[in-house]
DNA sequence: TCAAAAGTGTTACAAATACACCCATGT
DNA sequence: ACATGGGTGTATTTGTAACACTTTTGA
């Protein structure tokens, strides 16, 4: 491929050129805690030690794409949410040569079929509270995109990504709470959310985690959509 | 200047080297409204047009140190605030070359003796709300930096970066209302601020907009740190 | 004396919090 | 029959929103 497909000449030319990598900090839920993904690094220096899942971004895909392909890659997983979490520049951040990084955090849900394409790449869910040490600055990523996480928890619904389609209040209680490490009032927070007026009221019940089982909901993406937008006010 | 200093070998060497730059957005307010700073480009291509205040990132210097040295040359401020925005990382966003920029903003107030020097480098203050068209995406980037103002404006207190040291309770309420773009009940506006007890309040009055004059007002920085770090609920 | 901005309080309404018991059902 | 998690209502407090008049003083 022609790595400057679109571009004749380069105008900058007397500029530097850098390596620009992108890393991913993947959270996952699977319906009790919120999880990391990370593997094993597959390159010198460092090469095995606990890392992020990143890559370099090319000449001739975008930032974004970079992410997904990697994403893609190791999950199986495409039209995965994604943010830019933040930009790591620092001249000395990798001794393995002068690279910045994008981070960019995701959230998926954990399901069954992935968890074997997971491990097929080495990869690993780790629980969130007990993060092993990572290679170069990807701890403090880790620490920023959670800050992250629980900002946008705060003023936007969460959720849609990181839930099956179909669950219980219960359930969405213990995300929230997972996320910000505390316990809710069960009344508090199923009215909060009822009156968010998102939820859909199934017939159907789960049954997997009590006797009497709790009646599972969806999400009315439409509302939904119109919230993430309008934003919400979630301090719990 | 060797520009691997720090490093011998690239780890890397296989893998894409690209331009990055850091383009700022920089808000700035004199006491009436917020405004702009832009300047005419000086390279090719788009010579001449409107644009905001950006450089590349040189191999030996951070990102952050890149948008620290281009604010200081035109503002001649230092330790100003600055916060990283988002990576326009698009393969075809700039037609000069493949180039990634990192987007910054950065708020200041904007005083007399700034103003001479940001002239003498061709850069202007320019209103807000009517930006004229900017080189590449630089338009889509002042979209998401004002976006991003009103968010922070919203959950941390605001206004220790771009009001004068010494400043009236209208003068605060001028700055909230310029971000908002919307009116504030003078009552309540005072009520909820004083509230925060980030203020202190002077002897001294301000009469430079009113016969009565209004008392001025200082941040008590102490107290305004801990509000950045526990968050406040500003909506208005 | 009057125009123009600064300053001040109260009431009504909405939202957040705290808190304790009954329900359904599989074992 | 009992243990387990699901589900419900109310009273209190807190915060937000709406609203109108008096004060000061330079021109």
């Amino acid at each position: 491929m022609n790595p400057m497909s679109t571009q004749l000449i380069d105008y900058y030319a007397a500029e530097d050129k850098i390596h620009i990598a992108t890393d991913c900090i993947i959270f996952g839920f699977d319906n009790e805690s919120i999880k990391l993904l990370i593997f094993k690094r597959r390159v010198d220096p460092f090469k095995g030690q606990w890392s992020l899942i990143g890559s370099f971004v090319k000449a001739t895909e975008s930032v974004n794409d970079a992410a997904k392909r990697v994403l893609t890659e190791i999950t199986g997983l495409e039209n995965v949410f994604m943010k830019q979490l933040k930009v790591y520049g620092g001249v000395d951040r990798d001794p393995g040569a002068r690279c910045i990084t994008v981070g960019q955090y995701a959230l998926i849900r954990i399901e069954e079929q992935d968890k074997t394409l997971v491990e097929k790449h080495g990869a690993v869910w780790h629980d969130l509270h007990e993060i092993p040490d990572l290679v170069l600055d990807h701890n403090t990523l880790v620490k920023d995109a959670l800050v992250q996480l629980k900002l946008k928890a705060s003023y936007q619904p969460i959720g849609f990504e990181l839930l099956p389609k179909k669950f219980t209040i219960p359930n969405l209680q213990r995300l929230y709470e997972a996320i910000y490490q505390k316990k809710f009032d069960d009344r508090n927070f199923r009215k909060k959310i009822i009156a968010l007026d998102v939820l859909t009221k199934l017939e159907e019940k789960d049954k997997s985690t009590s006797k009497k089982g709790a009646f599972l909901h969806k999400f009315n993406k439409e509302k939904y959509n119109k919230l993430v937008n309008r934003g919400i006010n979630f301090r719990l």
